[in-house]
DNA sequence: CCATTTGTTATACAATTGAATAATTTTACG
DNA sequence: CGTAAAATTATTCAATTGTATAACAAATGG
């Protein structure tokens, strides 16, 4: 009898390789089915591994959370950062990202909600969503600020951050249900059902989020 | 040696005192920790009376999610039904309703945020979520028609619901970010946020769902 | 080509889990 | 007051869990 043939990753490959079987399995299962031998065999390895790597199989679902937010930041920011120059563009971009693919997706949404749901009483889970909330919200604020300024509504930093607040609220919570997807709407509705909703929210003229029809190619 | 005494409940009474114990556990240690020994102790009965009374851990869990929406749903559409008359006035308590106490509550959203994550992978919770989601757009949509109505703004069905689609995602948003509290900021400013920003959304007039002064009395 | 390091597998183990069954106590009723 | 039915406790059991340890194999550098 022969074990099993493997191949040696890099640190940094083999440790991601890992949180993305964890976040498989956490999304497939849930935390409570998302057991270390499940994890190990979705990312074809053995499972003590595991604690060769995290430590612990707590401390590698606590890296794969971080993991996570840092994923479904990031391609909202990015997505803002790719168009240059106009505040209401970006803007716009940064809002449409998060409602549609790949941040629109039910496995993240139910994976977020899962670990969510942890926050309250491991204070560690708590301050990886503190910090990620922290950065989406000056994210927003940084976008949301010049656009004011554009149109000549009031810019405060209060003012400013209050709408940060309120569009966070709206992006999250059509983020979730939008990707839920109860059956009730479809999802193709949502980007626009943001767009116009946050004009509405920080009081911009109807369609000035929307694409400015001279660049506009496709 | 002598066994515990006991006292017999009424089947209604031992059920929801049971389902209230597991939200208390899964809220304190999440899915995982929620052991069915650790669910009848905090009942303060022993582990065998869940399967006399459920079945099974499973199916008690859910009874438990679908007996915690429509909690949640309740306190918000009472809140709003005590208020007769006034179209505005409702809305308006029925969204204050949903971001102060006792549905503000990290306790609420925590569990709330696990079982979400559950409805990807057992097709009993998409169920329950769905049929819950389904109500409470409902009942916002029957709120904020006769508000649109009131303030002559248009008010198709196809626009009310709409309005109930973003609505909604606002108070979740902000129910789940406001009651898990970063400290970022205060709780207090959520109803005012979320007044003022229904508002906009709606293309009221500022001040409309504000309380009117001659029928204020404290 | 050999030796050493360490990434990886394989096995073992104590603890805990959900559920099933048996024993006992409470309640209701005649 | 006694007796049957039902609720509750106590105990047992097989399965699964996370982790620890030992055996092995692959890459690395001389």
């Amino acid at each position: 009898m022969s074990r099993k043939a493997f191949q040696r990753l890099s640190l940094d490959d083999r440790r991601r390789s890992l949180m993305e079987a964890t976040l498989v399995c956490v999304a497939q299962h849930g935390l409570h089915g998302a057991t270390v031998r499940r994890i190990a065999e979705e990312a074809d390895v053995t499972a003590g591994l595991v604690r060769h790597y995290f430590g612990s199989k707590d401390e590698m679902i606590r890296t794969a959370y971080a993991y996570l937010v840092g994923q479904l930041t990031a391609r909202a920011s990015d997505s803002a950062k790719q168009t240059e120059g106009d505040a209401d563009l970006q803007l716009r971009q940064f809002l449409r990202a998060n409602v549609t693919m790949p941040n629109l997706s039910e496995q993240k949404v139910s994976l977020w909600a899962t670990f969510i749901g942890r926050v309250r009483y491991d204070p560690q889970f708590a301050e990886i969503h503190r910090e990620g909330y922290r950065e989406f919200l000056n994210l927003l604020e940084a976008l949301v600020e010049p656009v004011l300024v554009a149109h000549k509504r009031p810019h405060s930093a209060a003012i400013c951050k209050r709408h940060a607040i309120a569009l966070n609220g709206l992006i999250d919570g059509l983020w979730m249900e939008g990707s839920l997807n109860s059956g009730l709407y479809s999802q193709a509705l949502l980007p626009d059902i943001l767009v116009e909703a946050s004009e509405r929210l920080l009081g911009l003229p109807p369609g000035s989020l929307s694409i400015p029809q001279a660049t506009q190619e496709h």
